[in-house]
Formats: C-alpha cells, structure tokens, sequence
DNA sequence: CAATTAATCAATCATATTATTGAATAATAG
DNA sequence: CTATTATTCAATAATATGATTGATTAATTG
C-alpha cells in the first residue's frame, strides 16, 4: 500500500471516532457512564435529552466501540467500553481546564456561588482517612455507589442527606464526594452539612478518577 | 446559575474543542507540529493539501487554542499550543489502537510489507546507549532535528541515507528513529541498513513521545 | 392475548463542516 | 515602486450532523 494512503485511512479512522467524542452530550454521557452502566431511558433523564436522541447518540458512540451493551430484560445498559475511554474522557477535561480560560472562569464561578470552595486532595484524604480523622461520603445517587465506590465510603445520596443527618457523628470531619470535577452534587452536600454545624469539605476528583489512578475501590 | 445551563455550557466549550480535533487533517497536523513548529506552505505539502485548505485547518485548530502561530518574515509559523495537546493526541492514538483492530491491522499490514517488524523498546534503548552498544540515529528532516532530538542521537535524513552509508561503522547495531509510531521513515531507513548488511531496528516511539515522557533531549 | 413499557428506526429539516476557487493582504526582493 | 511569495479571506456547493416526530419492534405485565 501507497504510504498516503495508508496514512490517510489511520487518520480517518482515528478521526472517525474521535468525532463520536465531540458533542456535549455525548461527552456528558461518557462522564455518566463511567460511573457504571445505565439504561437508555435513565442516560435521558440524567442529560435532559429525549429518549429517541439519546438512544441515537448512544447509538453513535457504539459504532466506533467507545460504549458497549447489553440487554437485561426489557432494558438496555450501555456502559463504557473500557477504561481507555474514561482517560481520553480525562485527558480532554485536563485539556480544557488549561487552554480554555472560559472553561475555568464557569467552574470557579459555579462553585464559588454556594461559597464552599475548600477542596480536599487525594493525598490529604488518604492521609486523614489512615488516621481516622474523617468520614468519607458518596453523595451518588445509592444504584451507583452499589456499581463501585471508594473504599471504606458510606452512601447518603444527596437528596437523602437531610433525613439522614442524625447517622453522622458532629466530631469529625466529613469528606464528600460524587461523580468528578464537574458535578455538584458534593457540593451541595457540603453546603447543607456546613449550614448544619458540621465540618465538611469535598474531594477534588470522583469515584471513576479515583478507581483509574488505582487506589482502593469497593463493590 | 443553573445546574443544567452550568453544565450545558462546559460540555459545549470541550465539545467545541474536540471537534477541532475530529478531522483526520487537522490530526496529521498535530502530529506534524509536535516534531516542532512549521510554516503553513511546508505543513500543506507534508499534509497533502491545497495552502489554503490547510490554513483553514490551522486557523480551526487556533481557534480553540490547540495551536499558537507567530509571523516570521513573510512565514507564519504555527507550533502546538503546549504539551497536553500532544498528551490528548497520544491518549487518542492510544484508544484507537485498542479499540479499533482495524486500525492495528492497517499497521501491522503496512509494516511486514518491507519484513521490518522488530521494534526496540525505550528502555531497552537506554540500556544499549549506556552500554555504548548501539549508535541511535534521527532520520526525519534535518530542519525537525535541529528544533530538538533525542540525546545523543545524530542526524542522517531518511533521503539522504543512501550517500552517507560510508559515515557509519558496521559493527555496532544501528536504532532508527522517526516521527513516531504511524511515521515510517524509520521504517525506510531499517529497510535500507538492513539491505546493505547493517544491523539496524527502529525505535518503538518517535522524538515527542519521548519527549513528553520526560526522557533527556538536546536542541 | 391485549396493554404497557423500553428502545430503536426512518424520514425530515435546519444547521455545520469541508474542499475548491479566485480575490485580497502583507511582507520581501529586485 | 513593481513583482513575487506566503498566507488569508469570502463565496460556493457537496456532504455530514443533530433534534424532532411518529411508527415499529421487543420484552413484560395483567
């Protein structure tokens, strides 16, 4: 074969899927799959898309293999095709954060409105964990923390934690975290938790950063 | 802000991103442009495009800050806009590779042709250098040499390698390396050695890769 | 078996992308 | 200053993408 050739049929292939990568909702889908496999209806409802574009944008991303699924019943699960997909999925958030000052200006304005920016690294929560100083909590909604959590994590969803405030004791810290960078979820967590007189603070990353740099998950 | 709008505006912005990736062109470009900065004319004849097909391409690329430009006399030069472009380039390349066995087969197909199949590992490399074992040399375009190279390593151009024969001993093993892993200069050049009863293999990587891993580099 | 539910399919319209062409700028050389 | 060279701009046409709609398929429930 011609080298242009061969050259141009790489590229088009790399181009094709990288394609399938490059619509927001689609993108949305990857951060939300990498939290565990879904069905069509509840990707939907999470994106706010409706069921028949979802299924299509599902639909896209299969055809070049970054999702997979399987049938259960009368639903359908896509999950992702394997890891590789999430760090692509991270290295392109890393990639925004850093050229596209738009990008960060959203973030830190989104998050500074409820007024809790205090970010607690990876490091530090190992560290605070080892020595039982704090309580770690997944906020996710519970079908997902069941799919995988961090190790030694609890489950108060957020839409429960204010029924559930009396299970958590008031003289340690509590570490919250949810689906990654992007989602609010710990946030909002932490602010209720602030307003109630407990000392609380979110972890930078989520659960599928936290799973693919290797450190201790749960099923 | 609202949480859907907030999110809608995110994914928007890395969606817009990625699309400026999604183009087999504007991918060879990246490629191109991590051996070093270059001039719209040379990247349109490297590319095979018209000059002004091309420098739309770059200015799509430019607009999402994935690559920057300066104007040197009547040339403009365009260069990526840093390290993580090339990082997402890698993961993308990477993804394909597992994902997509078409595209591994193009490659392997494309490369027993000459029946140069051997590649050297990076560290195996490093411990036939150390051990003054093997003479590595650079066969891109002098003018990607000069912008950076690996250390140690010296420059024979793939086109000019069959008249500097002579400049090089037969009883040390010759490693080749090029572009990277879809370049096949350094193919060509193992090929040839080989031909004339050189001991010769190529470099699994190319000069960015073993850039962007940290490994030593001279200007 | 009919009704319900989950998902996909097929067609359509509006919008976006890309290659081509020729004209317009901008810098340099003679 | 004029000619040349490198690049960009603007307009066009062909093709691709994405949301919507209503119909269809497949599994489950009563």
């Amino acid at each position: 074969m011609e080298l242009r050739s061969f050259k141009n049929q790489v590229y088009s292939e790399l181009a094709e899927m990288t394609r399938a990568l490059a619509n927001p909702h689609r993108l949305e889908m990857l951060e939300l799959l990498a939290q565990g496999a879904a069905s069509v209806e509840s990707i939907a409802a999470e994106t706010g898309l409706s069921v028949a574009n979802a299924s299509q944008h599902l639909q896209t991303l299969k055809k070049t293999r970054l999702v997979a699924s399987r049938k259960d019943g009368k639903y359908r699960y896509y999950e992702l095709a394997n890891t590789d997909v999430f760090r692509v999925w991270m290295e392109l958030r890393q990639l925004g954060f850093s050229q596209n000052a738009h990008i960060e200006k959203l973030i830190r304005d989104f998050r500074t409105e409820p007024g809790t920016l205090e970010c607690v690294t990876t490091d530090d929560l190992l560290q605070r964990l080892r020595k039982r100083q704090a309580i770690l909590l997944d906020v996710r909604p519970r079908q997902e923390y069941e799919q995988g959590h961090i190790a030694s994590a609890r489950s108060i969803p957020v839409r429960e934690l204010m029924d559930q405030l009396n299970a958590l004791p008031r003289d340690r810290e509590i570490v919250a975290y949810c689906r990654g960078p992007l989602c609010a979820m710990a946030d909002d967590a932490v602010q209720l938790l602030k307003k109630k007189g407990y000392r609380a603070s979110r972890l930078e990353i989520g659960y599928p950063e936290w799973k693919t740099i290797g450190l201790p998950v749960e099923t």
